[in-house]
DNA sequence: GAAGATCGTGCAATCGATTGCAAAAGGATC
DNA sequence: GATCCTTTTGCAATCGATTGCACGATCTTC
C-alpha cells in the first residue's frame, strides 16, 4: 500500500476532511463535547496525534474573545525610575510564571510607566490580556483603584490601604515589621532606626507593626529614626550614609528590604562601624543573597513562590467570574545571627 | 444640537460607518495606505481618535499570521531545577522587556524545561511567538541547533560553540576571564582557581582567557583548580567548602559570576579566611549587590541592558527576513579593590 | 463631448477556530 | 412500515481585521 503524499494538517478544515467529517464535529470532538459520539471522538483524536495538529490557539482565542495572557506589572520606585533590580522580583515572577503555565496562560511582562500607571490603559498591558497582575503598590493606590473599575481583573500584590476595590494579596507585613522589632528589642537594642518609604502601604504596615513592637518596650518611635530609604541599593546607600553621618547613631536598623539592609551593612561597615556588634540590622524578604552573605542576615521571610501562585489562582478566578478575595500571607522571621549587644 | 447617544465604535465596521466609507476603506486609512487620500485619512484618524478607537491587535496579529510575541527562554542550571536567582537575568530581562516594548512587541516568558529544550516545540513558547530569545545555552547546544532549524528565529545569549546555526550574542567571554585572571597575577596572585561549569560555553571561553593569562605568567592551569561551582548560590556554597577543605587553598579565584563570588568569599570568610587578603575573588556580571557589597568586589563587566537591545534587534531583524550575524560585546574589568599580597 | 488615464473606494474572500440551529441517521415501539 | 425519540452530524454565521481585484469618479487631452 502506498502511503499517499502527505498533506499537512495545519486547520481544523484539514483534520476534518481526513476524518470524512465536517469542520464542527471535528471542533466539538476535540474539546470533548458531549455531542459527539464515542467513536468520532478516538478516531479525531487519533489522527490529530497521527498528523501531529493542535488547534491553533490563537485562532481560537481570537474567537473566544480572550487571549490566554496575563500580564504582571512591576511597580518601580517613583524616584528612582529604576529598573527592577530586587531580585526579589525574579523570585516573585519564578512564581507567577511557573503558574501561569500550570494553567495554560501566558505571561505579558511589563513595567509600570513610573509617573501614572493609567498609561497602561492604552497600551498593551491591559489590551493584550485577560487580567493583569500588579507587583506592589509603589505610590500609586488610587489610580490603582480606577484601573479595576474598567472592567479587566486586576490583582494587586501590596498592603493594606483604605477604599481598595481591587483584590490584594499581600504579606502579613505588621507582623513581619513587628517580629523584626522585637527580635531587636529583645537582644537589648533601644535605639533602632526604621529605613523605608512609608507611603507605601506594605512598608507602612511593616512600620506599624515596628511600631507596636517599641510601645511594648515603652518606647515611641523617633521621627528622626524613620528614614525615607529607597529600594535601589545605589541610593539607599548613600541615604544611609547621609543619616549616620547627620543623624546620630542607632543601634539597631529595621529595614524595608534585603537589598536595602545589604547596602545599609556595607555602608556602615565603611564609616567604620561593625555590624552587628555595633548596629545589628534585619531586613526583609529573604533573599538568596542574604542568607548566604556574611554577617548572614536575619530577616523576615515571605513565601514568594507561594505568592505568585495565589496572585494567579486569583486573577484567573476573576478571569472566570469566580468572587475572589483578599490573601494575606503569613511571614516568618528568621534569625541568622546573634544581634546581641554584648558580643553574644 | 444634540449630541447622539455614542454608540461605542469597537470595530473598523463602526468607524467605518460612522465616517461613511467601507471597512477596507478605513482600515487602508488607519494604516496610512497609499492608495487612500490624504482627506479621508484625515477623516478616519481623526474619528479614531475621537471615538477613541485603535484596531484590535489580537485581529489584526491573527489575520496577518502573527502573534507581535517575542518569547524570552531562560535556560536554567540542569542539576539545580533552580529557578532563575540570579539578579543578573533581571538585568538583561529588564534590557529586553523595555527594547521589546518600544517596538510594539510583547514579552512572552518562559524558563527551559530543564533537561531538554526541544520540549517547547509543543508548547506555548514556539507556538505563540514570531521568535525566541534563549538566555544562556546551557548544555544544550544541540538542541538550539535543532531548534534553530525549525523556522521560529531565534537568537541565543552565549557563548561561542562550534557547528552552530542559530545567531548568537554574548560578551568577549574569553577578554573577560583573561582580564580577571592577568588582574589577579599582576597581583602576585600565583595559584589561582577557577569556579564555574565550562560544560557551558561562555564559561568555557572565560575560562581559555584564564588559561591564557596564566599562559603569559608561565603558569599551566592545574586541573584540580578548576573547579565546577553551580550558579545556585547555596550549592555553590557547598562545593566552594568542599573544595578549601579538601583541595588546598588557592591564593586567588576568578569566579563564573558574581553570585558565585558572593558564596566564595561568605563561605571563605566562614571558614576563617580574609578576603582579600588570604583569597582575592573576582567575580563576573557587575550585579548591583556585588558592586556594593563588602567587600566591594572586583568583577569583569557586561553592559545587559545593551545587550539585551542587541538580542531584540536581532530577532526582530530575522523576523523581518533581514540578514542577521553575531555579535559580541565589549566586556571590562571593574576593579574594586585591592587584591594585592601584601596589604596595600 | 468622448476616449483614455489616473485616482479613490468598495466587494468579498480570507485567516482558523466555535456554536446555535436544523437536518439526517439510527432505534424503539406499535 | 410508519411514527416518534434520541443521538449524531453539518450548515453557516461570527470574531475583527487585511488585501487583490474590479468598478466608479475625476481629470486630461484631442
Amino acid at each position: 500500500m502506498i502511503k499517499p503524499t502527505a498533506k499537512p494538517v495545519r486547520s481544523l478544515q484539514d483534520l476534518a476532511d481526513l476524518a470524512g467529517v465536517s469542520r464542527a464535529t471535528a471542533s466539538r470532538a476535540l474539546n470533548d463535547s458531549p455531542l459527539i459520539s464515542e467513536k468520532t471522538k478516538q478516531k479525531l483524536r487519533g489522527l490529530a496525534e497521527k498528523h501531529n495538529y493542535t488547534v491553533n490557539q490563537q485562532a481560537r482565542d481570537f474567537r473566544l474573545r480572550r487571549t490566554s495572557v496575563v500580564s504582571v506589572v512591576f511597580m518601580l520606585d517613583v524616584k528612582s525610575d529604576q529598573h527592577m533590580s530586587d531580585p526579589f522580583f525574579l523570585e516573585m515572577l519564578g512564581g507567577i510564571a511557573d503558574s501561569l503555565a500550570d494553567h495554560d496562560y501566558d505571561l505579558l511582562l511589563a513595567h509600570a510607566p513610573v509617573p501614572d500607571v493609567l498609561a497602561l490603559r492604552e497600551g498593551r498591558v491591559l489590551k493584550h490580556s485577560d487580567g493583569v497582575i500588579f507587583v506592589g503598590q509603589g505610590e500609586q493606590h488610587s489610580m490603582l483603584n480606577e484601573l479595576a473599575g474598567d472592567g479587566t481583573p486586576i490583582v494587586v500584590w501590596g498592603g493594606p490601604v483604605q477604599d481598595r476595590n481591587y483584590v490584594l494579596v499581600g504579606g502579613d507585613n505588621a507582623s513581619g515589621g513587628y517580629a523584626a522589632t522585637r527580635h531587636l528589642l529583645e537582644q537589648g537594642r533601644r535605639t533602632i532606626a526604621f529605613f523605608g518609604n512609608t507611603r507605601n502601604p506594605e512598608i507602612s504596615a511593616r512600620y506599624s507593626g515596628y511600631e507596636k513592637a517599641l510601645a511594648e518596650f515603652e518606647l515611641r518611635p523617633d521621627e528622626s529614626l524613620k528614614v525615607d530609604v529607597p529600594f535601589d541599593m545605589r541610593r539607599a546607600q548613600e541615604v544611609a550614609r547621609e543619616f549616620l553621618e547627620n543623624r546620630g547613631q542607632p543601634d539597631a536598623v529595621v529595614c524595608a528590604s534585603d537589598v536595602m539592609a545589604l547596602a545599609a551593612i556595607s555602608t556602615f561597615t565603611n564609616l567604620g562601624f561593625k555590624v552587628p556588634e555595633d548596629i545589628a540590622i534585619v531586613g526583609y524578604d529573604d533573599i538568596d543573597l542574604a542568607a548566604y552573605s556574611s554577617p548572614a542576615l536575619t530577616t523576615v521571610r515571605q513565601n514568594i513562590r507561594w505568592a505568585g501562585r495565589v496572585l494567579v489562582e486569583s486573577v484567573l478566578g476573576q478571569i472566570n467570574g469566580d468572587a475572589v478575595s483578599d490573601t494575606m500571607l503569613a511571614s516568618e522571621l528568621i534569625v541568622r545571627q546573634s544581634s546581641g549587644v554584648s558580643g553574644e
